[in-house]
DNA sequence: ATATAAATTGAGAATAATTCTCATTCTTGT
DNA sequence: ACAAGAATGAGAATTATTCTCAATTTATAT
């Protein structure tokens, strides 16, 4: 499994989702897998090397979302941001480094998660609202630049 | 003090940063003032009336921002909110509501914050980086739309 | 394999949020 | 009340993202 290539693994994901499988998607799937973290819009754009257009690195990154094998959120510049969303990466966190923009991914400890959890139940009755999501943003430096 | 008018705790805000008084800062804390939480841009020109120029609310905002006096963020649809910063309003946290995209403040219970301070002590060794602010945002229903 | 229907792509136009420009108007300190 | 500096308004400019549509690619049924 670890020994088959990005090409065959972004195969495979497509497949699993029923998508037809195209070299744009191929391509940025690869990208995904190879750097196993959040990325930019422009990061994929520059990493993908003028192989596909600007429109089309969109459209396929809101195909993927719809197929359910990515996850785009928004980082502090208000950019689309990218992430892989395999299984065992489900619930985490996001730190935005705000020096050089990089995105790095976070678990909490699990208590900490799951008291979270309870509190937003609490929450949920004594605001008479209803949440389906949360997540904690940090903001600083990130290894690199600390 | 609760009595005082909102033109006049706005004109006070100013003068307590040196900023000068005109009015459209006079407009846009009042509108905030009366209205006591986040609002979008479009809400604020909208309460606005048409008594100042897009371009002016927009730099009004980040006039305000500068001298302290607001704080700006960012929704789920990517546009600018704005909330007044007063000291007891200090740390609090967010729902956005996905149906009419209202954002109600959250205060989470204090230990929980506690303890959320703690992990990201952790983290911060942990990754070998340096977190200066963290915000839990939820995504979910408000009361009006539960 | 091949033809056909359906889905996807690329290039650029369109849209939307925000910032910038600059001439005109307000604020403030004297 | 006046001059110097700061802020405003209107619209142009910028940036990120989505849309359009003709051309190409992919999938399906023979």
């Amino acid at each position: 499994m670890v020994i088959m290539s990005l090409k065959n693994q972004s195969r495979d994901l497509l497949k699993s989702k029923d998508a037809s499988i195209t070299n744009p998607r191929l391509i940025v799937l690869g990208i995904l897998l190879k750097q196993a973290g959040p990325l930019t819009i422009d990061k994929l754009l520059k990493l993908s090397r003028g192989k596909l257009a600007q429109s089309t690195l969109y459209r396929v990154i809101n195909d993927l979302q719809r197929f359910g094998l990515v996850t785009e959120f928004t980082n502090p510049e208000k950019t689309m941001v990218v992430e892989l969303k395999v299984e065992e990466t489900s619930h985490h966190h996001h730190l935005f480094c705000k020096n050089c923009g990089r995105i790095i991914d976070i678990e909490l400890a699990r208590e900490l998660e799951e008291q979270i959890e309870n509190e937003v139940m609490d929450i949920q009755e004594q605001y008479a609202l209803s949440i389906d999501g949360h997540s904690l943003e940090l903001i600083g430096l990130c290894d690199l630049c600390n």
